[in-house]
RNA sequence: GGGCGAGUGGCGGAAUUGGUAGACGCGUUGGUCUUAGGAACCAAUAGUGCAAGCUGUGAAGGUUCGAGUCCUUUCUCGCCUACCA
């Protein structure tokens, strides 16, 4: 290219992306020579087009991939589609199209798309969730895990869409009505397939220590998730005219059972069977499941209590009985759906108790209190000794008297001790179309029959009714009705939820064409866990504890699968935020229908208009605060957007998109392009000087020093600043009196050092002097990074008053020497005496003087 | 209610983990060049003061020769979570 051209990226990113491609140089290959480095980015759902949340997810990736092949890992970087799910069935439906080809229309834009960002992706890999050569992999993994009982079959309630006839995912129900339908929703029983999660809880929960390179906040969240709690389960007798002598209750507070007032069970409890007949009961149950919708009412939610004639007797003190009631507080699905309240330590009870006038006794006093306290206008569950309590009186609370209370407790064989669980198991059915069928089929007896291993793959219909009420899948007979051994059976219609074709891609990248099984050992043995894993925080519960089961689940009974961990390091970005716009009668606007005139907003197409803005947010469709990354790739080019996305923000915050850094990172790289043309005409001149060169070595070596941790610590931010500085530090310094050679073997190093953020430049620029092979990420000069001299601050009564540029390694005498030495000091010192001195080598000189 | 995190110029953000606060960019101001510029280049830019200086990292204390960084209290904001017994 002609060095007076602008530099022209749509020809030098074209001519790059087609050379990567057609030389295959991402392609990853097992080779035991080399250490590898498995970079994973969380990969997409085809939606239509890429949006700036990939664009920022997979240049971070990039970003890192190319810096570890640089470094020497044999890097795998591989790309797919997380094909399956409801949105494909909605759009198919409303434009009368097939799911399939609707997802590989958007498969195919978005896969050029992000071509054009110049991704170092190893294409040959690439995965698709809904193909059926992803998908006959997954069945069978299905079927292990069903003949390793990890797999069962049960009644659970759903949201149940009585007009769509479907089943609702828990944010398709917006105040208790169906999205679409807007019919009110129903709770349903249905006969769901679960994965056993909850069997490995306590593996998950200890897994999260060895993941040392994840996000805290993360690992926190999951914790939650799991919810682990140590308590104890008490089996309460009962009286009363049920045929029921018995129930148990779960709590981490068995010390405070002197303290019980009532018993509280779930509405969905065993017990509830003999009031199915009683209005008053099912008028009750009603209310419950109004309230308890929306999270504000569960926040202030009323306590309301439905009275049984019950009464359980506290098994510490079989004199008191206490009534029973149902209560809208008590989850059925934890513990065992009832609860003993002792409201003098616990909010809720409290409340409960105060509402029906149930007795409040205080067990629990606070240090420091004497043992008449009494607990007044809320529950103290603090710590403190235990009072009115009998045997258990004096035990420090918390530690002591739950555990002295469930040793007593074990010994009158009343209660056990008990960890329980917060992690339910996973429900994976789904009354879907678009979606990986279970391998399953029932017998006309409605018994369970798993299909053979070799009638795999069950391949997912085409040309079905999806207009048709409830499942797709239900009502396409032919389908449907099969024959085992002669034997007719009725298919399972349920397909797999998204998140099990999520839970092990990352293994089938390692062996993606692999026909016999879903991974082979080999390639997952040498590229197995990922090393850096990449995407939203949004994940940071279901998806990421899925996977983390997955691994657990094929390695149970599996002696040769060696992997605990799928992802060794984990990191999540923010978001892209964008201004939001809206104009006078409310209506959202795009940010290319405002215009900026003079401090204030306006409608383009009505310039007279006024338009308000609001905060920035997360970028949506639904607010229109999006910037489509194609029409800015067009403009600016991809190593322009790159810059730009990585320069404002650190990664895993949230980053204001800004037309105004857009449009400066664009004329940068026009700038840096210049100063190219201009560093080349230096080399290319053979000038030969030994005068002025050590500055430039100085700097160079400082900077390889300064990105390459800032790459190591995803300070990708502080990159894009370094860069900046590069260029305004050889600016300058390329006026003076160089050696040529010098200039040369520096300015190669630099354009390494670009390349992991400004692929296209930095190639281009390379080639454009002659540089072709032996890339490698340039080593750090350990002498040349030490200054032979250094700036010494001098302090005065801790107060900065000067710095000296003296030789490095002073010693502290012969600082002071300079110091007394130098005028500007006389001020402070004449007359005085010093004190102290604090000398810290290469640093500073702090001195202590008499004022 | 619980958990986590963050508060630094007009703005986004740096600060080798206790040692020159404000790197780098945006914006703003002044200048140069140009028929013109919303282009390019040069310079200035925390506040205050003519200046030496003084004051400054949400607020108040503390530890230290020295605190944006550590400790205590407090305020504000963001995110996650939600009646988990």
């Amino acid at each position: 290219m002609n060095s007076t051209e602008r530099y022209n990226f749509k020809i030098i990113e074209k001519k790059w992306q087609e050379r990567w491609q057609n030389l295959k140089v991402f392609q990853a290959k097992v080779d035991h020579s080399k250490e590898k480095f498995y970079c994973l980015e969380m990969f997409p759902y085809p939606s239509g087009k890429i949006h700036m949340g990939h664009v920022r997810n997979y240049t971070i990736g990039d970003v890192l991939s190319r810096y570890k092949s640089l470094k020497g890992f044999n890097v795998m970087h591989p790309m797919g589609w997380d094909a399956f799910g409801m949105p494909a069935e909605n759009a198919a439906r409303e434009n009368n199209l097939d799911p399939k080809d609707w997802t590989n229309k958007n498969i195919s834009t978005m896969k050029n798309q992000l071509k054009r960002l110049g991704l170092s992706i190893d294409w040959d890999r690439e995965i698709s969730t809904c193909s059926e050569e992803y998908y006959k992999h997954q069945q069978l993994f299905f079927l292990e895990l069903y003949e390793k009982g990890l797999v069962y079959r049960k009644e659970n309630y759903v949201n149940w869409d009585p007009v769509d006839q479907t089943v609702l995912a828990n944010e398709q129900v917006i105040d208790g009505k169906g999205w679409r339908s807007g019919a009110i929703v129903e709770r349903k029983k249905l006969n769901q397939w679960f994965f056993n999660i909850s069997k490995f809880s306590q593996d998950l929960l200890d897994g999260l220590d060895e993941l040392n390179q994840w996000p805290n906040k993360v690992k926190i969240m999951q914790k939650n998730w799991i919810g682990k709690s140590f308590g104890c389960e008490i089996a309460f007798k009962t009286e009363g005219d049920l045929p029921v002598n018995e129930i148990k209750c779960f709590t981490t507070r068995p010390d405070t059972l002197f303290g019980f007032s009532f018993l509280a069970l779930s509405v969905d409890h065993e017990i509830s069977k003999y009031f199915n007949e009683d209005k008053r009961f099912q008028e009750f149950k009603k209310e419950c499941s109004k309230t308890g919708t929306t999270e504000e009412a569960i926040a202030i939610g009323e306590k309301i209590g439905f009275k049984t004639n019950l009464m359980a007797i506290n098994p510490l003190n079989p004199n008191q009985k206490v009534p029973v009631f149902f209560a809208n507080f008590v989850l059925m699905d934890y513990g065992f759906g009832a609860v003993f309240g002792c409201p003098a330590h616990d909010q809720r009870d409290f409340d409960f108790a105060r509402k029906y006038n149930l007795e409040i006794k205080t067990v629990v006093k606070p240090n420091g209190e004497n043992d008449n306290f009494k607990v007044k206008d809320e529950a103290y569950s603090g710590p403190g000794e235990l009072i009115n309590s009998e045997f258990l009186n004096n035990l420090k609370v918390p530690d002591e008297s739950i555990i002295k209370t469930i040793e007593i407790l074990e010994k009158k064989k009343i209660g056990k001790k008990k960890i329980n669980f917060r992690l339910k198991d996973w429900g994976v059915s789904r009354q879907r179309y678009w979606g990986c069928p279970i391998p399953m089929a029932y017998d006309n007896n409605g018994k369970v029959k798993a299909i053979p291993k070799e009638k795999l793959p069950i391949i997912l219909p085409e040309n079905v009714d999806l207009n048709s009420k409830g499942n797709p899948l239900d009502s396409k007979d032919d389908w449907k009705n099969i024959i085992i051994d002669g034997k007719k059976y009725v298919r399972e219609t349920d397909t797999l939820d998204t998140f099990v074709c999520s839970s092990w891609y990352y293994l089938r990248f390692c062996s993606p064409r692999n026909n016999e099984y879903g991974y082979k050992k080999e390639d997952i043995d040498y590229w197995m866990p990922v090393d850096q894993y990449i995407g939203g925080v949004e994940h940071a519960i279901l998806h990421l504890l899925y996977s983390r089961f997955f691994m657990k689940a094929l390695g149970y009974k599996n002696e040769t699968f060696k992997f605990n961990e799928p992802f060794k390091g984990l990191f999540t970005q923010g978001m892209v935020c964008h201004e939001t716009y809206k104009d006078q009668d409310n209506n959202w606007l795009s940010p290319d229908e405002v215009e900026l005139i003079g401090g204030q907003y306006h409608k383009k197409s009505e310039p007279n208009k006024k338009v308000n803005v609001g905060p920035s947010e997360s970028m949506s469709k639904s607010k229109k605060n999006v910037i489509d990354p194609e029409n800015i790739i067009n403009n600016y080019g991809a190593d322009a957007v790159r810059l730009f996305i990585l320069s404002d923000s650190p990664p895993e915050k949230d980053v204001q998109w800004s037309e105004q850094g857009m449009v400066a990172s664009y004329k940068f790289l026009q700038k840096l392009w210049t100063l190219h043309n201009k560093i080349k005409d230096k080399i290319k001149k053979n000038a030969k000087s030994n005068n002025e060169n050590l500055n430039l070595e100085k700097f160079t070596n400082q900077m390889i020093n300064k990105i390459t941790n800032n790459l190591e610590n995803f300070n990708y931010n502080v990159i894009i600043a370094n860069i900046y500085e590069i260029y305004n530090f050889f600016n300058k310094e390329i006026d003076k009196n160089l050696n040529s050679k010098t200039i040369e073997e520096n300015y190669k190093k630099i354009l390494l050092l670009f390349s992991p953020a400004i692929p296209h430049f930095a190639s281009e620029c390379l080639e454009d002097l002659g540089f072709k092979s032996e890339i490698l990420w340039p080593k750090i000069n350990l002498d040349l990074l030490k200054e032979d001299k250094v700036d010494y601050i001098v302090q005065i009564n801790g107060k900065k008053r000067l710095i000296l540029n003296e030789s490095r390694d002073i010693n502290q005498e012969n600082l002071l020497e300079k110091i007394k030495l130098n005028k500007l000091l006389d001020k402070y010192l004449n007359n005085k005496s010093i004190v102290k001195i604090i000398f810290v080598k290469n640093r500073l000189i702090n001195l202590l003087i008499n004022e």
